[in-house]
DNA sequence: TTCCAGGCGTATC
DNA sequence: GATACGCATGGA
């Protein structure tokens, strides 16, 4: 990893990453594009760590950050360490996936907080992405960052109506009495065995198979997690009638966010399958 | 106004 | 186990 430090500022030259279609492509939903003089910039948060990032010239520049915090931190989150361009080369012996890596091809799958994921998907389901983002700001900006499930099993569903969630309050109140009480240990989902987390996750009432995949693969990292929703739904029927290519199994979460980028944006320019 | 959103729980068969 | 339906809210 080549990086500078230039006044407050660390700067970086990284390939395979777009800013857009990383931190805004559903994957996450505290981002928010704020107008700069760059390209292209970005502030939001990993847990209550504040970042603005921007984007010029193929330049990416972590405002008032420290060589300590990106290395420790941001270093991870953005998954540096990992090598997207062996990836895609990988996914590309298929001819779909080829496409949908060329047509995004800086997605990076962010290392985020798992509890903070979990919530985010139990909101987002029925849901659209600005009203997901909506109740997860009113609920960072009431707890001055997002909070802990010890914080959460504290309320209740009246006390929770600031939040405007609808009927998925209590839906994030059982997960954060599970997790509070340590009966479900996020950190040991994380590492069990892939039926076995998602039975785990799933005992947890507002949390089927949808968000525990997400929760597997945005919050724990589990590439083998493989969410499907319309659009994959869509992706599978129209591309992989015989099922998807078993080389790319260990990886397919990454390969759907390929599909899902691909895919929604496909449909929104010609509104039809090519 | 009506439709619908990165689903899930419940009832019913 | 499959299928139908309601659910809170607000963006489009």
């Amino acid at each position: 990893m080549n990086y500078i430090q230039k006044g407050n500022d660390i700067i970086i030259w990284q390939n395979d990453f777009n800013l857009d279609e990383t931190l805004d492509c559903g994957q996450a939903f505290r981002w928010r594009k704020i107008d700069s003089d760059f390209d292209c910039s970005y502030t939001g948060f990993f847990l209550n760590q504040p970042l603005t990032i921007s984007t010029k010239d193929g330049q990416f520049i972590f405002h008032n950050t420290t060589e300590q915090d990106f290395l420790n931190i941001w270093m991870d989150y953005f998954d540096f360490k990992t090598d997207y361009s062996e990836i895609k080369k990988l996914l590309s012996r298929d001819k779909t996936l080829a496409k949908a890596c060329k047509f995004a091809s800086g997605i990076r799958l962010l290392r985020q907080d798992s509890w903070e994921v979990l919530c985010s998907f139990i909101i987002s389901q029925n849901n659209n992405i600005p009203r997901i983002k909506g109740i997860i700001s009113r609920l960072c900006e009431h707890y001055q960052g997002f909070p802990t499930p010890q914080e959460l099993a504290n309320e209740n569903i009246d006390s929770l109506s600031f939040l405007r969630a609808g009927f998925r309050a209590k839906y994030i109140l059982d997960a954060s009495r599970l997790v509070a009480s340590g009966e479900l240990d996020l950190d040991k989902v994380a590492i069990m065995p892939i039926d076995d987390a998602r039975k785990a996750l799933m005992t947890i009432k507002g949390v089927g198979p949808k968000v525990a995949e997400c929760a597997l693969l945005f919050g724990m990292y589990r590439t083998e997690a493989f969410p499907i929703d319309v659009w994959i739904k869509r992706v599978l029927e129209e591309y992989y009638p015989e099922g998807f290519p078993s080389f790319a199994k260990n990886i397919s979460g990454i390969a759907q966010q390929y599909l899902f980028h691909y895919i929604r944006n496909l449909e929104k320019s010609t509104s039809q399958l090519v």
